[in-house]
DNA sequence: CAGGAATTGTTCGTGTACTAACAGAAGTTG
DNA sequence: CAACTTCTGTTAGTACACGAACAATTCCTG
């Protein structure tokens, strides 16, 4: 019954908890993003790629729409705004509500590295079968959700 | 052919990418630790518990350890020494070395930790069947490698 | 409709995380 | 042994990420 496998009892190994091995997989991705994407960051990336999607949303929908709080969104848009790939103006119905659009330079950009973002998710699952692969996605899902 | 699994066609939708999903799922992680261990980030807790298991290590070499680069790891050594719980001199073989060690007080509050440390890798795999945790952990560590 | 509650966005402070550039020490090689 | 290279740690700068506190606005409910 000393099987490491209680989580009161046995041994614990750093490199074994999923907290850590977690930290290292996202570590690996980023440094494939950045290789591949140099010019955007990951985060910056997800923001206009749902923007992209959703067509327009406020500040804080896109945040929770990319699962980034208030103060984190924020930062993120400044910076995508600053480069001229999101329009934003003050909601005429709600004046608490930024109403933020992807710009034509914003649709742009992005359309032209979806090809790398493929290949991005797709270098992240090189070291698994494609079986594997989809299995992952799901087993990580679960984990995420919530 | 068009069923999304390729890498340079299909429809790219965000909430399905390996990286979108890594990401939020360790926010999930990073959450629960915060809620079961608020006086230890998972970084320095990391830091502590590698140090413990291996005794002494020097500076850059605990990074390694634990993968944090040198400016990262330095930031986190400097919280941790401030508390009281890692102990710095300088090599005395190697000028250029920083041999930390773990105090007692660092050794007593991680083994203290410990029971709540093991409580937090089984509440991030709570979503998991017993046998679906063992086959996403092995998933895991093959993409987190290198 | 008035007053409390919830939502939206902002700011501040702390803590990762990585790049780039640097200085000093140690190792390697011609 | 001298030049080159590598390794160690430090600093500065940028970018997430989150908690906490705040003001303005809107919503809800009595």
């Amino acid at each position: 019954m000393n099987d490491n496998s209680d989580a009161t009892t046995g041994s614990y190994r750093l490199d074994d908890q999923v907290g850590f091995i977690l930290r290292r997989a996202n570590q690996r991705h980023l440094a494939l993003f950045a290789r591949d994407i140099p010019d955007l960051t990951p985060t910056q990336f997800a923001a206009l790629a749902k923007l992209c999607e959703l067509g327009q949303a406020s500040q804080n929908a896109l945040g929770r729409a990319t699962a980034m709080d208030a103060a984190t969104i924020k930062g993120v848009i400044d910076r995508l705004r600053k480069r001229g790939l999101v329009a934003a103006r003050r909601d005429a119905d709600d004046a608490r509500r930024v109403h933020l659009s992807p710009t034509k330079q914003g649709q742009q950009l992005y359309e032209a590295l979806l090809p790398r973002a493929r290949e991005i998710s797709k270098e992240t699952l090189a070291p698994l079968t494609p079986q594997e692969a989809t299995l992952f996605l799901q087993l990580l899902e679960k984990l995420a959700r919530e």
